[in-house]
DNA sequence: CTTTAGCACTCTTTCTCTAACAGTGCTGAT
DNA sequence: ATCAGCACTGTTAGAGAAAGAGTGCTAAAG
């Protein structure tokens, strides 16, 4: 791979990327000042190296996975975000109102709207969310709401419906015997200790402590600290010419709906400080796809950034878009602690 | 209008829902033991009165909005639910641990999974949600999350980062403050009271009143009592054979990701206790779709719920699942307040 | 007066064929 | 090493033909 190999396939990667159409020979003549022929040589020595494709016998060039892979490597530059992108983005930073982990969002989908993939922001919340406070209001005589809060800032509420035969001031009575005898409890194990702990001490001074157990027992049991998902541009790839088939749009929109399948975009994300691409097979959730993604840490929270697009992505772009939305995510967070 | 008329119409349509290809007269000839040059008077009657269309001139016939207008008000059955359809949402309403905003939902669901339609759950949170309650909880040394409740049972939360110079007794004092000024003033006056009424006020007692100041003013402006949209089966559409090309789709996937046009769907819902059905051009949403609509009412709360899909819809199916739901809705409503 | 058989006509769909085109690989000369 | 030239291949667009589905109209039969 001497330079002029490099970057013939530099050129032929980028206006693929810009084209979606394959690269034919004489595309590149002016730009290298060669023949045709000249270039032919080279592109048949790529397609020999793995690195483009061919449709058919006769058409022009198409990367292939790992010519993507070889761009990304060594090929793309790591060229700074350009001036309209960061204008974009440092309205939401500016904003300085605004909580860090809105502003990713809000950033997130201003990389949609500029990109035409799509994104999404997994905020991954820690297991170790623990029990901070139960409280109960009485809405009115027969409805009242629980509302539970974690160690994490994690609130959950949910509005029950009682009979008359409950008195509420029982309910909130067992609230603060809950208070005092869980606080602290990791939330997923708040059920177990509600059954072996708080139910025989209730037994003994709540009149209707069976329903009123389940009350909580229900509140706590809804109350899973999943993953937060946010996703900007669904329907972006309506736009991208490589989805001009029904039934491959409706596969992916399908992914895009099922937040298991949103999940695996982040799976095994390790890669502290690194922006990490996923071409094609490379990725758990579609191989039709890219994935660049970066991992992000907001008040000790941790999640993952990602954009999702068609292998013929705008790789520099997207890469320059997180890596500023990064460096502006450190500087307030170590300005403020924010 | 006389009888046959009604009844090959009625032919027509139905076989149009089942089929989504044009109607031929031979097709007809079987059912009613005419001949197809008979057939085809009718037809022409029922085009000369505006309940059928031609796609060409040599095609069958397909009904037009008139048509399926006229179908739904004078030929559709009012049918019972059939067996299949029941037992699925039996189970949902069997389950009694479910609350109802919960069972609407699975029901919703259900019914998009079984008909291929995309359905909408619209809680319309009433206008007047009243301040019941806003309590401070400390996380830690600079994170405090302000937690807003309604009288309706609406909860709202926020997650502020507070820097070392604020005192977190200062924010619960000003909680209680505005606990005792404000508790029952409409949700929406809150953020002017709170400045012309308690701003002043906790001038004279809190230090760095300004910035606690603003982070309530902020939870409170958070809190819009938004409706509470629920959708299901979005993806359905690209099931349904009338929307093969993708900018049609792309449109309609637009409009389910905007809640203000999804909003759209329940305007002016003022009928009580009908089924309305709107076919095309008679809604608000999409030209291109039917949308079939019933209020409810749990918990003193009111909603809609809605079927959106093509205009050749089972519009007879449909009126009698939202039928179904709406008879257990009433009975669980009934029985136990919930 | 209603029904129907028959027929000409129209439009769609599918297939085949052709011509133009874009691009390749190879060869032999520079 | 480079490149002009050429044969070759697959795609695309268009035209034409044949089949099919369905209609409207007419004139005869019930």
């Amino acid at each position: 791979m001497d330079a002029r190999r490099n970057s013939i396939l530099k050129e032929i990667v980028e206006t693929f990327i810009k084209t979606a159409k394959p690269v034919g020979s004489k595309a590149l003549c002016d730009k290298f000042n060669l023949s045709s022929a000249t270039i032919r040589n080279e592109m048949a020595v790529l397609e020999e190296l793995g690195y483009l494709e061919k449709n058919h016998v006769s058409s022009g060039r198409v990367p292939s996975e790992a010519g993507y892979r070889y761009y990304v490597e060594h090929l793309m530059e790591a060229e700074k975000i350009t001036g309209s992108d960061m204008l974009k983005l440092q309205k939401i930073f500016a904003n300085g109102e605004l909580e860090l982990s809105d502003a990713i969002n809000k950033c997130m989908e201003i990389i949609s709207d500029l990109t035409n993939y799509t994104s999404v922001v997994l905020g991954k919340n820690s297991k170790d969310n623990n029990l901070l406070q139960v409280s109960v209001i009485a809405l009115n005589e027969n409805q009242v709401v629980a509302i539970v809060c974690t160690d994490k800032g994690n609130v959950e509420n949910k509005v029950f419906s009682i009979d008359n035969t409950i008195d509420v001031k029982e309910i909130i009575k067992t609230s603060e015997i809950i208070n005092k005898m869980l606080v602290g409890t990791p939330i997923d194990e708040v059920s177990l200790r509600l059954e072996e702990d708080v139910k025989p001490v209730i037994k003994r001074q709540i009149k209707q402590y069976e329903t009123v157990y389940n009350i909580f027992y229900d509140a706590f049991n809804d109350f899973v600290v999943g993953n937060s998902i946010h996703i900007a541009g669904r329907n972006n790839i309506f736009n991208q010419p490589e989805y001009n088939d029904i039934s491959e749009l409706k596969r992916l929109a399908n992914k895009f709906d099922d937040e298991a399948y949103i999940e695996k975009v982040a799976e095994n994300d390790n890669d502290e400080n690194e922006i990490k691409i996923f071409i094609g097979d490379e990725n758990e959730f579609d191989p039709n796809v890219t994935i660049i993604r970066k991992k992000y840490h907001i008040n000790g929270e941790e999640g993952t950034i990602a954009v999702i697009g068609p292998k013929r992505m705008d790789y520099q772009r997207i890469v320059s878009l997180l890596e500023y939305i990064d460096e502006k995510l450190d500087k307030r967070g170590g300005k403020d602690g924010k």
